[in-house]
DNA sequence: TTGAAAGCGATACCAG
DNA sequence: CTGGTATCGCTTTCAA
């Protein structure tokens, strides 16, 4: 590998003018651009970012935490920073923290000693504030984690009142909320939203917690449904465990939407290609992690934004897992 | 940030002991180390990988070159890479090149600059060979791309004939197979071995090609099946291109599995959360990745596998887009 | 068992 | 415009 002086030797300049060539940062003469140029071409010479980083304690990496890649949401998610960040000249390390403080610990560590740039992340510590030590610029996604750190989510209040009203507004009477993790604000927002959207209408309901796992989900729904048959209306904190409902309704042979209607959240692939397809909050995943990208450079390219935190209006999908039908 | 200096001041001791001690690489006396541990805690001290990266030429990135983390099949490839990674302390960089030629190369030269210790490649470029000129270990992925270079796929030929077979044994007459891109190696495997298959059993088929996208697949499977009704059996190089038969079908009130059976190529998630869940050639992906990962991570640390290359095979899931029917 | 000092490959300040 | 050189933080001989 051809280095800096390598190219000034062959070129008959000193490093300095090299270097200054490279960045387009003072004058370089015209004899010394070209003959820098030819060096550059015959030794094939790459710089090293590795040696820049090191002199300019910068990089031009960005970590971003998630808690798992094959979960559905992640991906879109993670493609979005890649995209942004590749327009911007940035490039990403992918970490999957499975929803363990310590995994994430390790990797916000470890990013630390990479000099990364700046990090985005899902965080799992949504009380503890183990990042106050990190001193590099951080994005929470999806996730808040901290007043002090900007942060962008989806409206999730507000697309829970829309999935609930619009159940409600679809003749469903005896509605069930399955909720997500307890420890999630954002399902607890959800169920916030839920809560609302019942009580503006005087209607009661039921909640049950269920991972984001559509395979556990089905198992509790059907011992759930199976005990509750009234219940005709569903509103899942997540399309993973609507599509867990939506299979157990099956095996219990309730036709959907005419015995029971489902509404999930997220937006995911999977909830268009099962059948039948379904009604949704859809995240606008891909805008969530294009504007946690731009955030975060913005902040490591210097501009504060005090923290600024920006909040994503979902939108509600209507597919085949509910009928529309004006409660009469 | 406190530095290796500031550690080997406050210790007492020079800097050379330090690394000695963090590195666990030479002696070092008892005292020595007892002082340098305290040290490290009370500065808060996290050594530097980019200083240590650059005087070693070494690190512990990994880069993972993929066509898109949005399509099915790399999410858990992804991740089983990333775990791999993380087992053996390595991290892995992200990269997303759209089976584009022009961005596979910069990523390509973008990683080298960073002395990222390997790549992880599944290419689109399969004829070229710009990686020639790479000189850092590499893994070509699901796609071969030079004798020379380390390789891990699955057994196509073999799964296609597993499919094929089955298919005929269930009953189906009429065969038509669903290509991928012609440029795509793997898809061209896949084909001869359905070939094969139908050879041994003296059937005659067509063949017809889409992109590894459903809602395309649909769009052209809707077609040709309207104008070929006869067709009672599709072998789908993909599970995408298979989902999107089914959709088809669907649309065309074709029972499944009754009128016409199906038979997809890749086992990711989505195939079985369809309905009716589809039938296919399931690929080993996390331990497609681990091996991989690993065989990477062997040629990094110095051991020489010359040009191995390792082949892993599929296995055939039954589910519920094919009728067993042992051909009456 | 320890330390001094020479790199690693760039950047950037300061003279010229 | 150009070049010398200190510096970034760590590793690694080589002597002591």
């Amino acid at each position: 590998m051809a280095t800096i002086s390598d190219v000034a030797k062959l070129a008959k300049v000193s490093v300095a003018t090299v270097s200054r060539f490279l960045n387009d940062s003072g004058y370089v003469g015209t004899k010394s651009r070209e003959s820098i140029e030819n060096a550059i071409k015959e030794l094939n010479y790459v710089p090293s970012e590795v040696a820049r980083s090191l002199s300019t304690k910068q990089s031009d990496i960005i970590g971003l935490i998630i808690p798992d890649i094959k979960n559905p949401f992640f991906p879109e998610l993670a493609r979005a920073v890649e995209d942004t960040a590749f327009e911007y000249g940035y490039t990403v390390i992918l970490c999957n923290s499975d929803e363990n403080a310590m995994k994430e610990k390790h990797y916000l560590e470890k990013l630390t000693k990479k000099y990364v740039a700046g990090i985005i992340l899902t965080s799992i510590i949504e009380q503890e504030n183990h990042w106050q030590n990190v001193k590099l610029p951080i994005v929470a996604l999806d996730r808040p984690i901290d007043s002090k750190v900007a942060t962008v989510t989806t409206n999730n209040q507000k697309g829970a009142e829309l999935a609930t009203s619009y159940l409600l507004e679809c003749g469903a009477k005896n509605l069930l909320c399955i909720s997500g993790p307890k420890n999630m604000t954002s399902s607890q927002t959800r169920i916030e939203g839920f809560k609302a959207a019942l009580h503006r209408n005087g209607v009661d309901a039921h909640i049950i917690e269920s991972p984001y796992d559509f395979e556990i989900a089905e198992k509790i729904l059907y011992d759930y449904l199976k005990a509750n048959p009234s219940i005709d209306g569903i509103f899942a904190c997540s399309d993973a465990s609507a599509i867990g409902a939506l299979k157990a309704a099956h095996r219990l042979k309730l036709r959907i939407p005419e015995d029971i209607q489902i509404v999930g959240f997220d937006g995911i692939q999977v909830g268009n290609v099962v059948t039948p397809s379904l009604t949704t909050v859809a995240q606008n995943i891909y805008l969530l992690g294009q504007t946690a990208a731009e955030l975060l450079i913005k902040q490591i390219e210097g501009q504060k934004l005090a923290q600024e935190s920006i909040c994503i209006d979902p939108e509600l999908i209507i597919r085949e897992t509910t009928r529309k039908e004006r409660s009469e």
